[in-house]
DNA sequence: AGCACGCCGACT
DNA sequence: GTCGGCGTGCTC
């Protein structure tokens, strides 16, 4: 089809092409094209065998040298009618796949929708015909000399309802905003941030984001906004609130979501509205942070202490920290909103160090009262029950009163692992060093981390002995039990009490947590059971009690951020409870949170207690500090997989000895620690471990993680049975 | 990562 | 005799 390569190849293009994270090729390939490409554009180039899908990146000063002998291909196709990617996208994909340790290309293609990798140029230009025929693309701002701005600059279509009202003020469909609201929307109006609004549940975020995103768009025709949020399960209800919002004043196509429930096409349906400029809001999770946003004039990170915006495999970007960058490099405003920041944001908005404005608001708006805590010690009540008398009591009360109860427990399955008490064989999954979890409701074992499940064994596998008993509890047990114990309970329409969970065993089926939640808000469900999956942002009005059967693990966990993410769970699931202030009010009970611990003095309940997470703060980031912890020091952490721990830790091990060796720039503010195995040390399998680094210093950090690269790759050839190793800048956990 | 080539076991 | 196991090597 193509005509032979090499003839009339004029003009030479650097191709961002997904190359592995690791290969020997270089960051950009070099083709050839009978015409000039500006960079951005998508191209689809020939790669060994088969024909992928590049981005023409932006030629480096000194043309990189061709490997000897070797002549550039042409490029295969080139996908017009679609503006080229602008520079500040580029530069947000340069830096993420350099700070993040990642191949350029490798990284660039993962920012694309899937399916445009597919796309063949005609399909991609039929697509444009069909879809977007009355947008075309924006002129790029600060882009030289690209093509794409024949149009001039008044992109205004009848198909796009005009959005402003003149001169700007006078905004359609606000809603009032009560003082606290009001005031942290003026300063983001008037101040450049970032801003950290610390409102807790209940005070009203939404409808500060609301505002500001309405004032950012109203800035100019072009003007876009990005509104992050931590799971897929949360976008349909923003969803919803923006379209209310919004839709009557841009249009029902100006709000889009991005995120990876989305079916293919969907997504780059999203995505080419996001890029064309159609598409005045965003909405997505953490991928969303590398959509095509032309116009970006404002980025909300809601919840933005969540875990979840940290990618957990690939390039380990965290959405949060890009946010951030993404902005200020793009001239955009950003919100982080949380009540319970990170301990980074948090100590980053102490006015001492003032990096970003904290905003705060603390009253809850027409949510009632935060929940009252209370504490059961539980070496005070008999012991071996799953609920202490008094809870069991007290959920018995508010069922009978017609109020529903959350009970949370951070463990599926029945129980977690099963026991022969004559021989001591434990359910131990034979690919992983975990246990099997007893799943009772299919008499199955499963594996929690690799997936592996069988039957349960009617005797012991082991000794023969028929009586093997599961160990310790999980939400279905809670389930069979509290629907046992409540089994005599009326609730006020003389029905008996019902006991529903959700977690991820019952929601796995498309739809089903909706349909799940829907039953709750009806009044079907008088006591939900759950994992933290239902703490997190869904509001059932009727709940006034919430209790966490277990919570003390992460007291004394090996991960420093355990405590953090423990406060934050609690602190959210409180705000499950009593979110309707008139129905708390009608039934005269005040919600309740209610903890089962062995530790009630411990100063992480004393700052529940009292709802007061800077005194929690506080404390921790006194700990932080005095140990050398984010964020007070900067790690990054080496992974390996391999057959054997010993090759892992060897590899590792060798990795560090060649940083000392050849001395590597950054090493001397660069803490490297020894390696050690995982908490979980074999998945299916394969042997893990990791080594710790660490420096006060972050562009240090950065030097030597960008130095150490090739020999950590010279490294893997010499370390038979190493499976795979990566860097994760940033981590989560440790 | 794909996708080859490459050299050794049980099957239409 | 082939189909196919996944070990090593290359891709502008």
């Amino acid at each position: 089809m193509n005509l032979p390569a090499a003839a009339p190849a004029a003009h030479l293009l650097q191709v961002a092409v997904s190359t592995p994270a690791h290969s020997a090729l270089g960051d950009l390939l070099s083709y050839a094209c009978d015409r000039p490409l500006p960079p951005g554009t998508l191209v689809r180039v020939p790669l060994g065998r088969r024909e992928v899908l590049g981005v023409v990146w932006d030629a480096p000063a000194e043309p990189p040298p061709l490997p000897a002998g070797m002549a550039p291909r042409a490029v295969a196709g080139v996908l017009e009618g679609m503006a080229p990617l602008d520079a500040a996208w580029r530069r947000l994909v340069a830096f993420a796949a350099r700070y993040y340790q990642r191949a350029l290309g490798e990284l660039a293609l993962a920012a694309l929708p899937p399916q445009l990798r597919e796309l063949t140029p005609e399909q991609l230009a039929r697509r444009m015909r069909r879809t977007s025929p009355a947008f075309p693309p924006l002129p790029q701002a600060g882009e030289g000399g690209g093509e794409g701005c024949k149009n001039g600059h008044n992109a205004q279509s009848p198909a796009h309802p005009c959005p402003l009202p003149q001169g700007g003020e006078g905004v359609v469909g606000s809603i009032s905003l009560s003082a606290e609201q009001a005031s942290a929307a003026a300063q983001i109006d008037t101040n450049p941030g970032p801003f950290l609004l610390f409102g807790s549940t209940g005070s009203g975020k939404t409808e500060v984001y609301l505002h500001s995103v309405q004032q950012a768009l109203a800035a100019s025709p072009a003007a876009q906004a990005l509104v992050m949020v931590p799971e897929i399960n949360l976008t349909p209800q923003l969803e919803a609130r923006f379209r209310e919002r919004f839709a009557p004043l841009y249009g029902d196509a100006a709000v889009v979501s991005l995120h990876s429930g989305m079916t293919n096409p969907q997504r780059l349906k999203s995505w080419l509205a996001a890029h064309a400029g159609a598409a005045r809001i965003v909405l997505g999770t953490r991928m969303a942070i590398f959509a095509s946003l032309p116009g970006l004039r404002l980025i909300v990170v809601d919840e933005e202490h969540d875990a979840s915006y940290k990618q957990q495999e690939g390039a380990r970007y965290s959405a949060r920290d890009l946010a951030l960058w993404r902005a200020r490099d793009q001239g955009a405003k950003v919100i982080l909103g949380s009540a319970t920041p990170s301990l980074e944001s948090w100590h980053a908005s102490d006015p001492a160090v003032g990096r970003y404005q904290r905003l705060e608001m603390p009253s809850r708006i027409g949510a009632g009262a935060l929940p009252r805590l209370r504490l059961i010690d539980m070496g005070q009540q008999p012991r071996g029950a799953i609920f202490a008398p008094p809870l069991l009591a007290a959920i018995t009360e508010r069922v009978e009163r017609g109020e529903q109860c959350l009970v949370l427990l951070n463990r599926r399955g029945f129980a977690p692992v099963l026991h022969c008490h004559a021989c001591g064989w434990k359910s131990d999954c034979p690919h992983c060093s975990a246990h099997q979890v007893f799943h009772k409701i299919d008499r199955t074992l499963r594996c929690h981390h690799c997936g592996f499940a069988q039957r349960v064994p009617r005797a012991c596998p082991s000794c023969g002995n028929p009586d093997i008993a599961p160990v310790g509890r999980g939400t279905e047990q809670l389930e069979e039990q509290l629907a046992q114990l409540l089994r005599n309970v009326i609730t006020p329409e003389r029905r008996a009490a019902r006991v529903a969970r959700i977690d991820a065993d019952t929601t796995k089926a498309k739809g089903a947590l909706e349909e799940q939640l829907a039953q709750v808000h009806a009044g079907d469900v008088d006591v939900l059971v759950g994992t933290q999956m239902v703490a997190k942002g869904h509001d059932f009005r009727r709940i006034t009690l919430v209790a966490a059967v277990q919570p003390d693990g992460a007291l004394f966990s090996s991960d420093f951020r355990a405590p953090e993410r423990l406060f934050a769970l609690l602190m959210q699931a409180a705000g499950r409870a009593g979110r309707d202030a008139r129905y708390v009010a009608a039934q005269e009970s005040h919600p309740e949170m209610w903890l089962q611990t062995w530790h009630p003095d411990h100063a992480l309940y004393a700052a529940l207690r009292h709802h007061d997470y800077p005194a929690f703060a506080a404390q921790q980031l006194a700990e932080r500090a005095g140990a050398g912890m984010p964020p007070f020091a900067h790690q990054a952490l080496v992974r390996a997989d391999a057959r054997s721990q010993e090759t892992a830790q060897a590899f590792l091990q060798a990795a560090a000895e060649a940083a000392r060796t050849a001395a590597l720039p950054g090493l001397e503010q660069v803490f490297i620690f020894p390696p050690v195995p995982l908490a979980v040390q074999r998945v299916a399998g394969v042997e893990r471990a990791q080594m710790l680094l660490e420096s006060p210093q972050r562009g240090a950090l950065q030097r030597f993680l960008a130095a150490w690269q090739p020999l950590l790759h010279a490294e893997r050839a010499r370390h038979k049975g190493l499976v795979r190793w990566l860097v994760d800048v940033d981590p989560q956990g440790i």
